[in-house]
DNA sequence: CAATTTTGTTAGGCCAGTCTAACATTCAAG
DNA sequence: CTTGAATGTTAGACTGGCCTAACAAAATTG
């Protein structure tokens, strides 16, 4: 059974599974995917038990939520779809970064296997999408994402953002004012805690800037 | 409310009962449609009930289907979002015309007003599909199509093919061998009513073929 | 024009996906 | 270790979209 073949939901709670571990290690709840998919948590555990039922994730009442190979390989697929997709809109017809998630999400359960190939074709075979995430190849094969928190890194070594989490589009807004987006260099000046500012240079732009926590938490980098 | 708030199934119903008096003037029946949308007859009859308590469509048993206002608009949007997705399927992404219509049927339930909106100014507001239809602009207007079908004109006389209808992509990749598109021109040398062929010539490439009655049936033509 | 065929509608059932409300389990704080 | 809070599940209801089977109306035709 191909993909395509799930319904939306079922295609949006594989993708929502995988996408949970790929930056941090905390295993997805119930109400966590209720949350981000702005349903009721009634609603989630049911599509848990039919997933189960159709082999594509293992749970066991109050249990951890596993894909199966089979969930894995249809959940890569689908992030594949949102990425490429996400690529085409801003690298094509021209959106903006923080434009394109929820349009992605839509189109992702409406295209077909041949119009990836050929947008995929069309962008030149792009391993990142507009907000740093890598984009699986066509057999599911992905460059292991890299780096860690700006809020996690030690003050006053270079760095390169790697990723932004594409979550807020407006927290989007705001790092396009500063001029903040993947490949951007710049080094932690300072992590004041208790006024939970991280101060930053962008050593290209002779410019400091302090972020708050929210920030710091949504962008990635990487030693440069 | 929004053509993008209706259900795919109520989108497509709306653009099959607008489109079935486009290019000719039999109303559209219950049968019909269910054939069309690969359904039972008792699956439209109790989705034309559904049309009709949102206003969208009238409708007495056993009566005709008529679109409200409401409805033609939305489905003259629903027309628009085929049409333009079909030409950006064969222009951007290097589709042929006979692959387009069934990604477009799924796709015009996706896409965004934004993205139609780029994809119409990426392809430079085209006013015709890659069949030749026209492209209702966003306010809803539309060229009347022209042509009549060329099983019933008069031989003899120059001749240009307005349109070929999309429904079967077999007879579309045919047509491609033959060089018959929109745009060709050419002339009907004869009908022969028993045999049901109609000969035709091209001049731009000095040759003559015969139709059958489906091919015939078609292509729209007009005076040139 | 009556009978038969064709066409359309209704009744009743199924499934996915959603909800609220009630209940069960697990976790965490005292 | 107990208990109250947080989290997750189940039950029951509803909707849209689909089906089959039975029925009703309309159209065709002898
Ligand atoms: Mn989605
Ligand atoms: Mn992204
Ligand atoms: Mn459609
Ligand atoms: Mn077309």
């Amino acid at each position: 059974m191909s993909v395509s073949e799930l319904s939306s939901a079922a295609q949006d709670y594989l993708k929502m599974i995988w996408s949970a571990t790929e930056w941090s290690a905390t295993p997805i709840t119930v109400g966590a995917m209720a949350e981000r998919m702005g349903v009721k948590p009634s609603t989630v555990s049911d599509g848990i038990r039919r997933l189960a039922k159709q082999g594509l994730v293992t749970h066991a009442p109050y249990g951890s939520i596993e894909l199966t190979q089979t969930g894995k390989d249809h959940a890569v697929e689908m992030v594949r779809r949102h990425r490429l997709l996400e690529t085409f809109l801003v690298n094509v017809l021209g959106y903006g970064w923080d434009e394109v998630h929820d349009e992605a999400e839509i189109l992702e359960h409406a295209v077909s296997a041949m119009m990836i190939t050929r947008i995929d074709e069309l962008l030149g075979h792009p391993v990142r999408d507009p907000h740093g995430d890598p984009i699986p190849s066509p057999d599911g094969q992905l460059r292991r994402p890299q780096g860690v928190r700006l809020a996690a890194v030690d003050p006053n070594r270079p760095l390169t953002i790697t990723r932004i989490s594409d979550a807020d589009p407006d927290m989007l807004r705001y790092f396009t004012e500063l001029g903040l987006a993947p490949d951007t260099r710049l080094t932690v000046l300072a992590h004041r805690p208790y006024a939970d500012v991280t101060t930053i240079r962008l050593p290209d732009r002779d410019l400091d800037i302090d972020l708050g926590p929210s920030a710091a938490e949504s962008i990635w980098v990487i030693a440069s």
